[in-house]
DNA sequence: TTGTAGGCGTTATCAT
DNA sequence: ATGATAACGCCTACAA
């Protein structure tokens, strides 16, 4: 009953107690070959008894793997957004589920030495990596250390790899024609901070991409809002663009960080939402439904992509030449009430 | 500077290579005696080019540890709320600082197969257990397995277990101190989920207990509101709290998750923060930032608590019969802008 | 300063 | 149906 670390527990001692061999305590164990009734019902007993359970790094050693995958998260010192967080939740649990167990790397730049553990110390089976760049060094690296991965965003053009990402483009491009449908002429993109911009970060370049053309396919004047992912920088930016675009009337959000700045920065300008603005956007779901209004968005599901995604690395892992597969979700915009008819201009009498 | 994953890239390899033994090259990189440096430069030479690191499951078995801990949090099903995620993120990156990896096991029930691996395969040196009940029964099995481990929170009295935790009794009612200075005199604790409650779950219980005491001392009328983790639940509480009794002016909170809801309860009954009702609490800090109006709380430094923790944890398992410590953390109440004087009550004219 | 060899706890391939 | 025994890759006395 009591515990196997202490002493010299081990599947020898159990051997020894059950009169038999090593050898025949393993099987018994992993059902990899018979093992006559009587002899497995005495093993199991003096197993119960001591509460024996296998070490898992002799195990690791003699097979070959580790029965754990590596999350490679974003360094915690930047705030990770509920999204990645919640993500990081939904991994967890899918890998709980094949029993799987789960190691955090939080890794940012490129001199990381949680990330290189993880990939030439042979501590993990398999890595899902979040947050990719569109020239990601760390997908380099994986690759050269022929560890099985499993992007949660992608790279530029890039067959070989597997991932799962969000269609940030086309989902930015349904934002803005509901707006448009709604009569909305001048509308704004809250994208994400100028340095994550920069360094070629995916999902804020394709939100990009899919404003551009869909205000340009509808008309509309735009204007993209570079924005640091917290309420300050949220609040500071919509209250420059009031003062400066004062004829904007809808927004759409790929930074939900700086949403309840910018909820302050409406409410101090006296524009109610969704009766003088309008927002939408892309959010975690929860995310939504805790804005007020909620928020009609476009619902990111984490926990499919986590179980996707764990799915995809399984197989990636059981058979590292199989063909790559790519899943881009796509999903509906939830109606909720933070979006409605564009408010007449003003006129003066 | 490919990767050592794939062939028979070892130790041996190495030594061969280098044309010294295999002890040679294990000495000359844990540096644990002295090698020549004619000797030390032509191994590190060989490293450097094939990229070889040392197999870590095969390290652990060897050393006896594996340099990893294990977080176990509760289960992801439902979700984690922002301060349990923060503090995820904080371990994380508290952990990286010394080398250590992070294993993450979402544990609810008592049948968790991933927290028994954790404890029982020698797969972590040590474990962080967060949300610990009363009375929990993973306490138990940690002792039994001789498992090293730190507590997020405390059961009932255990002078022998390590833990560190919030000061959630002294906080409530530092929480009804305030509001009482403000004039309030009906105020509400808005507490956790009855389930949460009836597990024996102890922040609740120290939060009633703190809020009891202090509405007793300051003879305030308290009514403790049992709540969901989440906006919809906190909506109902609230609406039916107006309802029953509108008195109340203020509320001390223990449930971050709610707020959403108790906002637009608040909202809808026509009532504004913080002219017509104040708002206080225990929160996670930058989720106080993120309410509308900022919330005056006591904010959760979760990144503190996590670095302690951590500490205490590597103290521990260097040294497994030092007596233990606990650490009651009491962070200030931050002033903001969601508790104001207490309203003048209506007169009927 | 370096090499030899045994052990860490499993799994898996031989035999029997 | 079961036992010996050699890997797995590293660490570390013990020798030289």
């Amino acid at each position: 009953m009591s515990g196997p670390q202490g002493s010299g527990m081990n599947i020898g001692e159990i051997a020894r107690r059950a009169g038999v061999s090593r050898s025949t305590v393993s099987y018994a164990l992993s059902g990899k070959r018979q093992v006559s009734d009587a002899t497995r019902r005495r093993i199991q007993d003096v197993i119960d008894e001591l509460g024996y359970r296998p070490n898992a790094s002799a195990r690791a050693l003699a097979e070959g793997r580790t029965r754990t995958i590596g999350l490679v998260i974003p360094p915690a010192s930047k705030r990770l957004t509920h999204m990645q967080l919640d993500f990081v939740g939904s991994v967890v649990e899918a890998a709980a589920q094949v029993d799987l167990d789960v190691l955090l790397s939080p890794s940012g730049g490129d001199h990381d030495r949680s990330f290189e553990r993880l990939v030439s110390e042979s501590r993990v089976d398999g890595v899902l990596l979040m947050e990719i760049r569109i020239e990601d060094a760390r997908v380099d690296r994986l690759r050269d250390a022929r560890m099985p991965f499993v992007g949660i965003g992608h790279p530029a053009n890039d067959p070989q790899m597997c991932w799962v990402d969000i269609d940030y483009a086309g989902l930015i491009g349904h934002c803005v024609r509901h707006l448009a449908d709604l009569g909305h002429r001048s509308i704004a993109l809250l994208n994400r901070s100028p340095e994550l911009v920069a360094t070629g970060y995916g999902p804020s370049h394709r939100a990009r991409a899919g404003f551009v053309r869909a205000v340009e396919e509808h008309g509309l004047k735009g204007v993209e809002l570079l924005c640091g992912d917290d309420a300050r920088s949220g609040q500071e930016c919509i209250a420059e663009l009031l003062a400066n675009d004062p004829g904007i009337t809808a927004l759409a959000t790929v930074n939900e960080a700086a949403l309840p700045g910018v909820q302050r920065a409406l409410d101090q300008a006296g524009r109610s939402v969704p009766r003088d603005f309008s927002i939408t956007g892309i959010v975690a779901s929860h995310w939504a439904e805790d804005f007020r209004p909620a928020l009609t968005a476009a619902d990111v599901p984490t926990a499919d992509m986590a179980t996707q995604a764990m799915s995809l690395l399984v197989e990636r892992i059981s058979d590292p030449t199989a063909p790559a597969q790519h899943l881009l979700m796509s999903p509906p915009i939830t109606l909720r009430h933070s979006t409605a008819a564009a408010p007449v201009p003003h006129r003066e009498p």
